[in-house]
DNA sequence: GTTTTTTTTGCATGCGTATGCAATTTCTCG
DNA sequence: CGAGAAATTGCATACGCATGCAAAAAAAAC
């Protein structure tokens, strides 16, 4: 067998000289024979030109292949049309999910997406810096909150921030989040319904608003039933810890018989955990619920019941909300919250209640609930 | 129980006032008393200015807020420091990470990354027009590929095209990918020794080099040793044609005793199909290969056996070939091959052969394989 | 202290575009 | 056909910064 190119770099070709010289508006104006200001408002919706002048420089820029120099133009009008968007890392399935919706979105209005990611352990700090240079019309921030003095300096620069999925006491940001705290409790009225005893959760990053009201709504739906000693240890959306943590839960004198968890993401290595390293049957043994309803909580070797994470709406409120900002240009400070539903499925035991269908998910409606 | 708030938008404070005239150079000039060419060198590394005036200026700049204007400055110096980045999807688990991945990356060498994603069914030509606009020093892209006219367009505008994953007959585009070819060619060898006799190959995104290099490499290995009649299907990258790809084969007169998918995402999608809807067991009744190793295939519900995808030093190789074609200004067209291994789990029966552990997974090394 | 060398500074200009204003053209209508 | 209204056009300027060049200041050499 031959050896192989393996690791090898193989050139092919020269390099090809590169002009490098962009064509400007000021050659197309020449080669269509009209001013410079004329092939700018061909360029601009709704400017002041006669078709036959657009066509012309149209024509022009074409063949000279011009494009407009985004850069130049936002110096003028004082609008990058850029969105800042922080998402410190992309480990919950979500966030993938989220950021392909948010682009569509943003690209739908003519925005485009400067994206800062991968530093999970860092602070965000620096990056902002980064951000900021470039003039970006609005921030978005997922998975990481700001600092309150940033929050201000965004702020004092006429940046409308919005969080998404957190929520901050600052009084000048914006955030949608899902109905976290309802979601919390609906889970503990159906795990509760569904004949548990001994009940847990498992956290994700304890300090996030998120986690907080997940857990606040599931402690606030047990001790509704009268269960208000529960397990509980921390996952720190890290898989490492949250299999700790299920360890933990799971070795214990009285292990829980029902978990819930506060993403899928950290639910799934719970089942992992749970059915392999100890032998648990799911949910005969123990039912574990999750929140979010990423895609893989439908597999067949999962079936996970979670509570349904609105991506969709909530990416359109998001992007609804920077946009309000941005041609109000004031900063608003709303805060959206999108209900949601619970999907249903085999890894927690069912209640005799009253489970709908809907398009396909069963989802958990008892009355008054929502 | 209370309607609660869901759904509802809860406005808290009003609108604040937004200067939004932004701190320019001039103005920490005056404050500082030095001209706007200091200011200026103040915050360029290795310009020529006295310790003692950077300290003034870069007090009064702290003092007013001030950032450098990265348009304005691209804007002179002919370098945005800013890479266009498109992912027409996320879906495979690999992208988010190598995401995450390059992001650092870029980041730690100054640049940014304009990300362009989400139309996974739309064309790719519209968001080029955008791309090019904002003058991106170079351009990269993952799970798509450019016309061949938009590559010269690249070319006659000086900016650089990596392609991550793909391969293009383009004389002037650049690529990384993983070996491909002696990836599947492996695998091939593997389940042969592993004495499978009906194998099946499950195709990605047909047209692509990447597919194309791992099914010739596959059928190559494969008919090395006599095996030239294989099972054919494709998944396309999408769970739903995957999984019909999958029926369709195991439902055949002689259903594969081995199968080969091209990717990771759409091998455990197999895996769940062939366990739970035709409940074959795995890998006693039918081994199945994946090609990426992401993260579920080390969780012990799939333990699935898969070529690693060596991500990091992949896009390490993407942004060095990004950054030499930029910091020479010419297009130099290199093909970086990056050799992987295959990671060996329980969905595929083990040959008696040389399986090593390596950094706690294990690696088949054949002799004269590698 | 003077001359030479080196370092530091400010001036002026230009990057590519948008836009207010006045000049010009075209259109409308009597 | 002419006056007025409306549409179109070009001119000039500004956006915020980097940079070549010459002047000024500081340092070094004598």
């Amino acid at each position: 067998m031959p050896a192989g190119a393996s690791g090898l770099s193989r050139p092919e070709g020269g390099p090809a000289a590169t002009a490098r010289h962009a064509v400007t508006a000021e050659e197309v104006a020449r080669r269509a024979g009209v001013s410079q200001s004329a092939v700018s408002r061909a360029f601009t919706p709704g400017a002041s030109v006669a078709p036959r002048t657009r066509e012309k420089v149209l024509a022009a820029a074409r063949e000279l292949g011009y494009r407009p120099n985004a850069m130049a133009r936002t110096l003028i009008t004082n609008r990058s049309r850029i969105i800042g968007v922080v998402m410190a890392y992309l480990d919950n399935m979500i966030y993938p999910d989220v950021l392909e919706k948010l682009a569509a979105g943003l690209q739908r209005r003519g925005y485009q997406m400067l994206l800062f990611t991968g530093f999970k352990d860092r602070h965000s700090d620096p990056v902002f810096e980064q951000v900021m240079q470039y003039r970006v019309d609005g921030l978005l921030l997922a998975s990481t909150t700001l600092s309150s003095d940033l929050s201000d300096e965004c702020t004092a620069a006429g940046v409308p921030v919005v969080m998404f999925n957190r929520m901050t006491e600052h009084p000048l940001c914006s955030s949608v989040t899902s109905d976290n705290r309802n979601g919390g409790r609906q889970i503990a009225e159906f795990l509760v319904a569904g004949g548990h005893r001994r009940f847990a959760y498992i956290a994700g990053a304890a300090i996030s608003s998120t986690n907080r009201d997940r857990e606040a709504g599931f402690r606030e739906g047990l001790s509704r039933h009268g269960f208000s000693q529960i397990g509980y240890a921390e996952g720190n959306l890290e898989l490492g810890d949250t299999r700790t943590a299920a360890r933990g839960l799971f070795a214990a004198d009285e292990p829980p018989d029902a978990v819930f968890v506060g993403s899928d993401h950290m639910a799934l290595a719970v089942m992992e955990v749970a059915r392999h390293e100890f032998g648990l049957r799911v949910p005969e043994d123990v039912s574990i619920v999750g929140y979010d309803d990423v895609g893989a909580a439908d597999w067949p070797s999962f079936s996970l019941t979670s509570f349904s994470l609105p991506v969709e709406p909530m990416v359109d409120a998001a992007v609804e909300l920077m946009m309000e900002q941005i041609e109000s240009s004031s900063i608003l400070s709303h805060h959206r919250v999108v209900p949601g539903c619970l999907a249903v499925r085999g890894s927690a035991r069912l209640p005799g209640g009253p489970v709908r269908d809907r398009d396909g998910t069963l989802i958990w409606a008892p009355g008054g609930m929502e």
